[in-house]
DNA sequence: TCGTTCATTTTGAACGTTCGAATTATTCGG
DNA sequence: CCGAATAATTCGAACGTTCAAAATGAACGA
């Protein structure tokens, strides 16, 4: 097999110039009819395909997405930012976009890569999954005119920056959500497992609960524990609420691994039946039987490609200035009922 | 900011040639030690970075491999291959390599995609994630010259193709070694639940199974279950193996997913310590205490990598003769052995 | 018939890099 | 201090594409 055909060889064989052949891929509509078909037979034909890297060197963009897969936890939690991620390669290959993956050590070390990816022209827009509070990285992108959007609000910025694109999941409204539906159940003493302060997720998270729960004075304290996430944290955690005087009657937990934890311990404790929600939606919760609050990531995703390179297009939108449209989307989460909100362990596996 | 400096604009600055600035980049050996210095002094003054595009058009190689990743699996485990998708992205930085993602529906879809990114000269080489029997994708690209090493051996093929690189995990081997430490801790009669045949993997593990369970007669067919995988499949499996007259006394699973779900089987049946094993030390086994077997996956990772590339290159080696090196690996798991092998709710959480 | 306008196609240059050959600088033996 | 050998550097071209501008052709009204 002899090199690839170039425009020039389709150019040739169909009788036309070289920028004809680059008009009825580009801009078909310029071209008359009967040429582009003449011209797309002999496409067709040679099997000729457009070198992407003289493309690029050319137009001056990539077309390519960069992304920063976080460390690898141990946790089950990592799943919903693996989803985040195949979701994102499925949603910009339908946009003619390619993704580029890479992992970095820190904060430092991910601005290092970006930096590289982007002054050799490789990736495009690039787009970060979490954020922290005071991200350091968003003053960094913001300030070298670096476009991107990240999955995570700017937590705990005093003026959040006009220049910083970002789409979140209102996980305040989700647990609202399910401590509402718990409560008209007829659980009237809601608990909460969460992670401790300051984090801008888990704080949004509990921030849910504390406007629902319906509770006053002690109870407000009493049944709010903050704890590491981690299936045993969520049981030790569990398991203490459980031992109060006046123990939950159902139990919200700010993640699947705790809400697992949370599982076991009302096992342990004989009250199988307790309802428990988890958060995430992970495989695990669907595994056995946990109800979970779920992420819309296919909307998340949708939504960043969209602030990022506008309705339809693959051309990458500069950082938005202020006066523009809303740079940002806060999506809401959904429940996930699950038959028994436990193990599932009673002894009656078919039916 | 202006554009992003060039080579000219370097050489310039340094009083010498484009091709020296070159020269100082790719092979710093050949130009002058005095000389080098004033043109790295110039590079990291003025910023520059190579154009990757530029670069790519001109040497016709992109640095870049692609992966496909599967689609989106309910079940639990999932995880091994983004876990592996992980550690490709680390180990192929460290080589100054790119990874870009994609995802396809079906192998056809896949084979599509393949050739866009290696026409366009996107992507040099492929890693193939999971192969099946008789993989039609094999012979495609073998047939087509692209370089590419997959992760899973040539089930079925007769002949296995001299051009055919992978790198696979001995499951047979893991699932024998699992089996010979939990006879030797006293568990006289071990059980398989695994996957129907034909499947590749699932045949080799349940072979490592046949080959050290001890049994003979019946109970090498009664203790042997197939099932599609999933957590409630193994509960099922699991529930009717422990109904049986004559009960094993361990358990070894094909998946985690199976794993877990035997594991409630067994915690339903009152027989909470029964030895259960799984496969792939995901997450989930981590989390509830479940021993598994896992997968090396940075030796696969490492070995598919130099499968490809040589021993430290970032050159793609052509898809080997007959006559070289092995162009395979075949990698041994371990087991990982967690406290009781079950969900552990036996009411003493701390200890 | 001629000039105008619009649609369509072509031409030359440029994007930033590295290859291969050619040129110049340096070293070394005698 | 000369000439040969080798080290170091430079020059011109090429990689395959698209941009911007120019050229051609067709259609139309006067």
């Amino acid at each position: 097999m002899g090199r690839m055909p170039t425009v020039d060889d389709v150019a040739l064989a169909a009788q036309v110039s070289r920028q004809t052949v680059s008009n009825v891929i580009n801009s078909p509509e310029i071209v008359r009819e009967t040429t582009r078909q003449r011209v797309q037979e002999a496409i067709d034909r040679l099997g000729y395909r457009p070198h992407a890297s003289a493309r690029r060197l050319r137009t001056r963009k990539s077309s390519t997405i960069g992304v920063r897969l976080d460390p690898l936890r141990d946790g089950i939690s990592g799943a919903v930012l693996d989803r985040f991620v195949h979701k994102l390669a499925e949603q910009a290959d339908a946009r003619d976009l390619r993704v580029m993956i890479f992992t970095a050590d820190g904060h430092a070390d991910e601005l290092a890569h970006i930096r590289r990816l982007r002054d050799g022209s490789d990736v495009d827009a690039f787009v970060l999954i979490g954020t922290d509070h005071g991200d350091s990285r968003i003053a960094w992108l913001v300030e070298n005119r670096v476009p991107f959007v990240s999955f995570g609000r700017p937590w705990g910025a005093e003026t959040p920056d006009p220049h910083h694109r970002w789409v979140d999941v209102d996980g305040r409204a989700g647990v609202r959500d399910a401590v509402q539906h718990l409560r008209a159940n007829g659980a009237g003493r809601v608990a909460w497992i969460g992670w401790p302060s300051p984090s801008g997720t888990g704080d949004e998270r509990r921030a849910g609960w504390e406007e629902s729960c319906g509770l006053e004075g002690a109870d407000r304290i009493t049944l709010a524990v903050a704890t590491e996430d981690g299936v045993s944290e969520g049981r030790r955690a569990a398991a203490a609420l459980l031992e109060l005087p006046e123990p939950p009657d159902a139990i919200v937990c700010a993640s699947d691994s705790l809400a697992l934890g949370a599982t076991m311990a009302a096992q342990a404790a004989g009250l199988a039946r307790l309802p428990i929600v988890g958060f995430d939606n992970t495989p695990v919760a669907a595994a056995v039987g946990l109800s979970s609050i779920e992420q819309p990531l296919d909307e998340v995703v949708a939504a960043a490609l969209t602030l990022l390179f506008g309705e339809h297009g693959d051309d990458v939108r500069p950082n938005p200035d202020s006066d523009e449209e809303p740079g940002h989307r806060l999506l809401v989460p959904r429940l996930v009922e699950r038959r028994s909100s436990h193990l599932a362990l009673d002894g009656n596996p078919g039916a």
